[in-house]
RNA sequence: GCCCCUGUCGUCUAAUGGUCAGGACAUCAGACUUUCACUCUGACAACGAGAGUUCGAUCCUCUCCGGGGGUACCA
């Protein structure tokens, strides 16, 4: 769709990948790296192969491997080749490929092109602060030249080396896919280890011989990574020259994800969790969506769209560069948005999990719900769809429906709508409603009803009349429209929550006058 | 220190060598209304600074300043 003359094209059989670390919880940085992927695949109609790279076994971690993968599906972020899946160039896990590494390490060193080294880190420094180089100056290439006596020596001490990378003497340019033309300057990138002393491969070693082996073209991943480039630049060079690397990738570099201030979203931050996200009532389409405008957009006028719509229009070329902050007020007016355009069955469904977890309910699923839970949430799923922006929201808008509670406890937003007329107001009503034939009693008809006898002839202001009525039926100030709301609650228990307002109204009052005295002597507990 | 990235309303972004610099979220005001929402109307609000190129620079170049990352036997 766009086109950048400075910038390469990409190659005809797209390949990307996704190859996270098992490490923590799913944040949105790395489920928006995966979107991003996912997105340029299926708009090219290429592959997205699933990696994981569990070579740090220390944080490594089984729960944050199943987490991950829930959190993929749970998008419906898919891909091609990979983890469950299976590919022609599996195993697609790092910890499984350990021979792998060990055989191109090894080819790596007969040819020339990297170096046993046994200097310690702490050598290093000390050698960069004696000849008066900041002691972050970096590896120095001090073993690069070693004879092979010396080796000799230090293997003779039970000394164990590195393996180092040598990187040219010379500039390095490549053209990024989302920031155009980068060098990096000859001299300011250190050799660098592939192999531990122990033999752990590191993942400046996996990582491009996976991509390589996996004919990854086009590598799409987190800004962190912009400065590792070059080496593995160098690194792809290598591997051409030993026929392991097929091409060098094309890199993109996407921006981050930024919290508060000036910060990196943190896993710390609860925005970044993924599942607290999705606990708080974010539907997948929303969220997705969302994530989808941190560092891209659709066009100039358009900000709601759907998956396939990303994967229809979605294009590398217009990721921008700049880091992105992370606004959960514009995510969640953006999950609404979702919300509303959901199919009402589709909206109730998915939102019973959440009425269970909140009690309000009877089981986590639509379908193992009583009758009288679905009746009620079928008639009331309409008029809350567009008076909740998450679906965590939902309890609250729908609790006093289903509730069967012939008393609800005003809230203290409630208690506001009350005041010294409410008493006759609720005297009225309940005088009104109880004439009510059953087969009358539905919103249209008690709306015009209630219009006329509270409004028309008591003189009562609609606010001050049915502000009341509302407390009495749902316990608060907000709620889903009153009178279908009463039609759903039907006639003896709307009535019997009237009358129960009604006998408690003078405690009720009374307790609002004292916590009003006490606000103002200076609201202070304690 | 050195290397690299980055700088348009508070936030996400659009566009452009010449426009009133557009939209969205947020905020504020209003309409609608039985509450709250939805919907609609309106308001507020941005090209980091300085040079240079040019008839003209937000856009091109340079410098500075700000922000971020790297400089690991993490990824």
């Amino acid at each position: 769709m766009s086109e950048n003359s400075e910038k390469p094209s990409l190659p005809k059989d797209v390949r990307v990948r996704f190859c996270p670390s098992p490490t923590g919880i799913p944040h949105v940085g790395m489920v928006r790296t995966a979107l991003f992927n996912w997105a340029e695949a299926r708009h090219t109609g290429g592959k997205l192969v699933f990696r994981i790279e569990d070579t740090d076994n220390a944080r490594d971690t089984d729960e944050s491997l199943k987490m991950i993968i829930e959190a993929l599906n749970w998008l419906g972020i898919d891909w091609d080749e990979g983890i469950n899946v299976g590919g022609p160039d599996g195993p697609y896990y790092q910890s499984q490929r350990t021979d792998i590494y060990k055989k191109v390490a090894q080819q790596l060193l007969d040819a020339g092109y990297a170096y046993e080294s046994f200097s310690t880190p702490e050598e290093t420094a000390a050698r960069n602060e004696a000849n008066g180089r900041p002691a972050r100056f970096g590896y120095d290439g001090y073993d690069r030249t070693m004879s092979e006596e010396e080796k000799e020596k230090f293997r003779a001490e039970g000394r164990k080396p590195a393996i180092r990378i040598k990187m040219p003497d010379e500039d390095i340019t490549f053209t990024d896919l989302v920031r155009g033309p980068i060098t990096f300057k000859a001299g300011s990138t250190p050799d660098y280890v592939i192999v531990r002393p122990n033999g752990d491969a590191l993942y400046t070693l996996t990582n491009p011989v996976d991509d390589a082996l996996m004919n990854i073209n086009v590598v799409l991943r987190g800004e962190d990574l912009l400065s590792s480039t070059p080496r593995q630049i160098v690194l792809y060079d290598y591997l051409k020259k030993l026929g392991i690397a097929k091409q060098t990738p094309l890199f993109g570099h996407l921006p981050y994800v930024m919290g508060k201030g000036h910060k990196k979203l943190s896993k710390r931050d609860p925005e970044s969790n993924l599942f607290l996200l999705r606990d708080r009532g974010f539907i997948k389409e929303g969220l997705l969506n969302y994530l989808a405008l941190l560092g891209w957009s659709m066009g100039p006028d358009k900000d709601v769209f759907s998956m396939d719509e990303l994967a229809k229009n979605f294009s590398v070329y217009d990721v921008v560069a700049n880091p992105a902050h992370f606004d959960i007020d514009k995510a969640i007016a953006i999950n609404a948005e979702h919300i509303r355009q959901l199919d009402t069955q589709d909206f109730i469904e998915r939102s019973v999990p959440y009425l269970h977890k909140d009690g309000v309910v009877s089981a986590e699923k639509w379908e193992d719900l009583t009758g009288h839970e679905r009746e009620v949430l079928t008639a009331a799923a309409p008029l809350v769809q567009t008076r909740v922006r998450l679906l965590s929201e939902v309890s609250g808008m729908v609790g006093s429906l289903l509730s069967d509670d012939e008393y609800l406890e005003p809230d203290e937003g409630a208690l506001k709508q009350l005041k010294d007329d409410s008493g006759e107001v609720l005297d009225k009503a309940i005088e009104v409603l109880e004439a009510v034939p059953d087969g009358q009693w539905k919103a249209d008809h008690l709306q015009e009803l209630l219009e006329d006898e509270l409004v028309a002839k008591a003189g009562f202001k609609p606010r001050r009349a049915f502000g009341p009525v509302r407390v009495a039926e749902s316990g608060r100030r907000v709620s889903p429209p009153l009178f279908q709301s009463m039609e759903i609650i039907g006639k003896d228990l709307s009535v019997a929550r009237l009358k129960n307002l009604r006998s408690h109204l003078d405690d009720v009052l009374a307790a609002k006058a004292a916590a009003q005295k006490d606000a103002s002597k200076g609201g202070k507990k304690n």
